[in-house]
DNA sequence: GCAAGCTGTGAAGCATGGTTCACTTCTTGA
DNA sequence: TCAAGAAGTGAACCATGCTTCACAGCTTGC
């Protein structure tokens, strides 16, 4: 039995600072990550960033690495959600593997620097495995939707899961190819996904139902 | 002016012996990077496996980046020759874009270790940056292929930089996803890549002589 | 055989960067 | 105000791994 004579104990206020310091390290982590890769992202540096001392991120996370497996796993969450909420949305699976590859696309051009980090950022240790998972989520999302297309007859036969696969690495790629500076057209990198995945690029470039040109681009 | 007073002159059976000590760190590098990847081949794992002390390394390289990047530039040197080669050989564009897609996947599905320290393995440093141009010369050549047999009319009109950016992640990335035991279906990976560039994969699956109808796309 | 000069050696030096810990500062409940 | 306990601090600690260096050993030409 305990004998609440405590004379402290944890109040509101103080969970929920310590619930911001922890968002607030995490934050810094993701930026510095951004900015100059994983190895950036040092504790010392981290720590700066944050605001406090280097000793303090012990108090929040048990080592560096599993500070970074988590900021990573909170940013690549978010992007997956979006891609799986769009894969499994309506319409045909031509269709939605067209606006997935968009999806995927648009936003990895759009912040090319974060898209990097996630997918081509040379990282170290369990991270690295993390994202190797990461990665797979990718390819099943195109497996799945490449293997409903071929059975609905939107496009002709073919190993799904190579295909998958291998789409899931062009788009890193093509960014990486490219550099953080030049970027590559995310129109014409979504038209080589799609013939990839065999459908024509041009088909439905105007697909009267709904919709019209959603993007600019050059 | 010198007065060859010298006791010590290298002689040619000296040379040799530096030469083949030379050879033979770097190909104690090369297993090792193969095996376990760049942080394997620690300078002193790789004066270890060479059969000598960690400080001779240094009397052949003025540092371990310089090791590593030797290797690195060996190993590619000679794959990309090949390719290059198959590039510029005889018959139709797309059919060379064929041979250079087969060979490639190919080569990479064979000795699949190497190709994923090649290509995937995160690393550090100059290394990084020389295999970053390694791959911009792969891209180059399906570039320049793609060009020709859009022009050639072969294939149907694309963002040739794009594209061949793209196929040049698509094969490394398929190799990466399915890990180093399971190995992706080399023929399907081809079929893929064909596909991106805009040939029909079951085109020309016999081409009995030269051409024919490669057929336009369906 | 001998001196000059090169090659081989591996333990010590050093840089980097994650992790710890004794200590200070703050919060809480009485 | 006070004591208990938690959070914050940052300098010291430590592990890893590249690099150096003083020395031993070998080759060569005389």
């Amino acid at each position: 039995m305990e004998f609440h004579t405590l004379a402290y104990r944890k109040t509101g206020k103080v969970v929920a600072q310590l619930e911001a310091n922890r968002a607030r390290i995490m934050e810094a982590a993701r930026e510095l990550i951004v900015e100059g890769g994983f190895a950036a992202a040092s504790v010392a540096a981290v720590a700066r960033k944050a605001g406090i001392a280097t000793g303090t991120i012990y108090r929040y996370f048990p080592s560096r690495e599993a500070l970074l497996l988590e900021v990573f796993r909170a940013v690549s969450d978010r992007e997956m959600s979006r891609l799986e909420e769009i894969a499994a949305g309506p319409g045909r699976p031509g269709e939605r593997l067209r606006k997935v590859a968009e999806a995927f696309v648009g936003r990895a051009v759009r912040s090319a620097r974060q898209a990097h980090a996630l997918l081509a950022e040379p990282l170290d240790g369990t991270v690295a495995a993390e994202r190797l998972a990461f990665r797979r989520r990718h390819a099943a999302i195109f497996e799945r939707l490449i293997r409903e297309a071929v059975a609905a007859g939107d496009i002709p036969s073919m190993n799904a899961r190579v295909t998958a696969s291998a789409i899931t690495g062009a788009i890193p790629s093509a960014l990486t190819l490219y550099g953080p500076d030049d970027v590559p057209s995310a129109d014409a990198l979504v038209d080589a996904v799609l013939r990839m995945a065999g459908l024509d690029p041009d088909a439905d470039k105007t697909p009267l139902t709904e919709d019209l040109s959603h993007d600019q681009s050059a």
